[in-house]
DNA sequence: CAAAGTTAATCAAACGATTGATTAAAGTAA
DNA sequence: TTACTTTAATCAATCGTTTGATTAACTTTG
């Protein structure tokens, strides 16, 4: 019936999503992808046209869960600007953590220039939590909650350059923490809430006077 | 003569660091980087071995100038642990930042976690710099200096995580800082200040009681 | 009802192109 | 000469993709 195709496209794209994070794009073939994922490798083409086209669909699958992070901060008003910053961290870490597999990945496609449309979708779509971190973060100084030469844009560098570094270089950072940040088990119960708790005290120091 | 033998071979190490860093290990064939470099591709293999002799060269010749980054801190128990993290900032800043270009290449590398002994000879040789500030930072708490809540695995991977976003992310990394970090004269005139000052401000409001 | 037709899904096999690597011959300098 | 470089041609292997055949599930027709 029709929910088996749906979910065997989606299963296809679920594995394509690990191995393209793991191997990259040129290192995983069409080949291993199918392989992994169980199916006869024409089914690739025939469900996705073209390895670009798989990987595509494994972005655009994702990039409407991502793009309404955060469409209910920033326009209310009443609220402080740091609990605002306060919920985006919250918020920015059950998302962004939960899918640590596909951040590697849209990282990964960022840092390797190429010109695609691809390129720019997905620069316009991170583009837009940090415009919005960045309305917060101004709205703050302007009001004197926050210090008036608080460099804005590094904060913002800050905040998805530690979650970065740790969910993309887990070799490094698994002995720095001291426990496994592949288990799932592991990032929900430890390393989530110790991210959220340190870049709240490191910004509440920072930025207050 | 000679020395033409070596200036070559480093051109040749020059560019395959330059395209392995813009296309990745795999997207970088062996006849685009010999392309690049204007020579014979058979001098690949004749000078490296093969392309992992290639790819393993470029590393080995930066290596040496990174494992001793830090040779003169640490050691010296007379000045504080906050001077050592500002001598620390100041020499990763010039060091690392210079070599932006290797940097993505290095931390491409440990993201995609390959068994290789290539992997575990970086994240030795990166492990090194993270242990000696493991040890300023424990230091610093232990003498009073710092408070003694902080997260010592965190400050590091927000140190190496902020500074690895926005040059390994430069699509990101421009519309947030309004300049060119692609330009080698912005990058000494405006982001290494940038860095440094920030970073500085940031742990000495993190750090500190 | 059953036979014929239609459709999408799946497969093994093969395609041309490109990959990293090798060769043998030509070039160069001591 | 002798030893080291460089070159174009070529290798087998792998790449992404296409093909034609087969299966299975519905529809239509008689």
């Amino acid at each position: 019936m029709d929910k088996d195709k749906i979910d065997k496209k989606d299963h296809i794209l679920d594995v394509a999503e690990r191995v393209f994070s793991e191997k990259g794009f040129d290192g995983a073939s069409t080949r291993l992808i199918s392989g992994e994922a169980g199916v006869n490798m024409a089914m690739l083409n025939y469900y996705f046209g073209s390895k670009d086209g798989l990987f595509l669909a494994v972005f655009q699958r994702k990039i409407a869960s991502f793009q309404d992070i955060l469409q209910n901060l920033g326009n209310d008003g009443s609220i402080s600007a740091w609990s605002k910053m306060e919920q985006y961290i919250e918020l920015y870490g059950d998302k962004v953590v939960a899918n640590n597999c596909f951040q590697k990945l849209l990282y990964q496609e960022m840092g390797m220039n190429r010109g695609n449309d691809l390129s720019h979708k997905l620069r316009d779509m991170l583009l837009k939590n940090v415009t919005e971190l960045d309305k917060i973060l101004n709205e703050g100084i302007a009001n004197g909650e926050f210090k008036k030469d608080i460099d804005v844009a590094m904060v913002i560098a800050t905040l998805y350059g530690t979650k970065n570094y740790i969910l993309n270089t887990p070799m490094m950072a698994e002995p720095l923490l001291g426990y496994d940040i592949t288990d799932d088990k592991m990032i929900e119960t430890r390393l989530k809430p110790q991210i959220k708790s340190f870049m709240k005290n490191l910004l509440k120091a920072y930025l207050f006077n």
